[in-house]
DNA sequence: ATTGACTCTCCGGTTACCGGAGGGTGGAGG
DNA sequence: CCTCCACCCTCCGGTAACCGGAGAGTCAAT
């Protein structure tokens, strides 16, 4: 009953070109009903039509094709919601995230951007409560959020009031995914904690540069901090930390919003005559 | 004054990985300020990271590298303006876009679509109303509002009465852009007019599916259509005809709207016993 | 002098195709 | 039956924007 098609037709009907007909055949994404031993002439069933254009729908997507395989493959229609939703759920993540960064652009490119002045101090070795994790750089939002929930109501069950912060690899930022561990200070002789291991993060000299406000130009902070640094100062090895010293978790208005970004130097530079 | 940092600093500061530096020195959209002529060590300024920041930008809302370098080397801030709200137009397009193919997608994996029902019909030769374009598949949206546009209002001037029509080439929509006609039917002895050409087209026997409701899964109506005119009858050469039947143009409710998609046959097929 | 972290270039691979060369097929017309 | 033309095949290379790794050179400190 159903009618075979050649590439041809079946490109008509399904507005995917010919070309693209043959790579999903060759990944056995798509494949015709049969091929023609002799000639290699690729028939289509009108069956396959219906497939065809979910596939196509999926691509306009963006959806990877290892993904799309994944969904037309199974036929259990409770994981292919699944997938589905997941796919749409990093796309709504995207959207944000792109409304973000315009709104930076805009900042941008109309220039005035105020010098960031730069802070010298020393800070002492100190001991926390800590979480460390390998995180990847997308996920960040998320980690963070969760990390910081837990961690500040262990700090309420204990009552400290300690500023948290957080140190991140050099890979994180370079490799897109780096060791970070999110702390909360503690006195030396705190006792441990359930979900969280005792950490020390040691002493020495920061630059430290603050970011106000909201986060969406914060690698701008960070680059004109780093700057700083390279011009005025001999860095230290060591990861790079961050105090949250008034976070999300304190405050709705993002205006409100104060980082401190700690890069490590050897030692405070002479001022300049 | 402003240090030269190596491209693993310059990457810390501007979290582009070495690799991506590598890249945009390799293509000239961002070169280090200087290149060591003998170990071949690249130095940049800390106040390139400004502009890398840019490129970065940039890059995350998925512009091609082409249109950055344009946007980053071009002083004239207006002109950078106009790059840059053009590129967001398109985004929002393809946002709008994406949340269309989503809701059809949702109809999709839920089955129960309704069979297609075909009718078969002889259209003798008429004039008409034409505009003529080589139309790219992106652009036929703002293509047809505007023509259609003109087309209405050059047959409201008349008087005339006729359903509106288009035709397509098969490139269209194998190669994503072909010529497009849209047309009016007129009557033989129609005079002229300003900004149209008068087309003759062709009559013959057609397989006419109706697609009702909104355009998001018009390609399934015409798969389907297709489909049966592959099992049924023979194709005949010529293009792809649709008539609007009642448009956007006509009302506002989607759920009203008609098109009819005519697919060219050699004869109607006599009926299955 | 050696270590180890860093850098260089070059080559290949990735994804989802597109374009074209060079050659075989299939049905229609002469 | 032959020829034509549209269609089809495979194979090769290219695209964008990088990533990964090999093999080798470099820098600063120990």
């Amino acid at each position: 009953m159903a009618a075979l098609v050649t590439v041809g037709e079946f490109s008509r009907l399904t507005h995917l070109s010919v070309k693209t007909l043959h790579h999903y055949h060759e990944i056995g994404l798509l494949a015709p009903v049969s091929v023609d031993p002799s000639s290699g002439y690729r028939r289509y069933g009108t069956t396959q039509v219906d497939t065809a254009l979910l596939i196509r729908r999926l691509r306009e997507l963006r959806m990877p094709l290892a993904e799309v395989r994944e969904l037309v493959e199974t036929p259990d229609s409770a994981r292919r919601e699944e997938t589905l939703r997941a796919h749409l759920e990093r796309m709504e993540q995207e959207l944000a995230h792109t409304r973000d960064v315009v709104t930076s652009l805009r900042e941008m490119l109309t220039p005035g951007q105020p010098a960031l002045d730069v802070d010298y101090r020393f800070v002492p070795a100190f001991r926390a409560y800590g979480v460390r994790d390998q995180v990847e750089r997308e996920q960040i939002g998320p980690w963070c959020e969760r990390t910081f929930g837990r961690l500040g109501a262990i700090g309420a069950e204990y009552g400290i009031l300690a500023t948290p912060g957080a140190t991140y690899s050099d890979d994180f930022f370079t490799e897109d995914t780096g060791e970070v561990v999110a702390f909360l200070p503690v006195a030396p002789d705190q006792v441990p904690a359930d979900g969280v291991e005792i950490v020390d993060l040691p002493g020495g000299f920061f630059a430290i540069g603050v970011h106000s406000g909201p986060l969406n130009d914060f690698d701008r902070t960070y680059g004109a901090l780093g700057s700083h640094v390279a011009e005025h100062c001999q860095v230290a090895p060591g990861p790079i930390r961050e105090l949250y010293v008034v976070s999300p978790g304190d405050v709705d208005d993002p205006a409100a919003w104060r980082t401190e970004i700690c890069w490590p130097i050897q030692r405070i530079p002479a001022p300049k005559g």
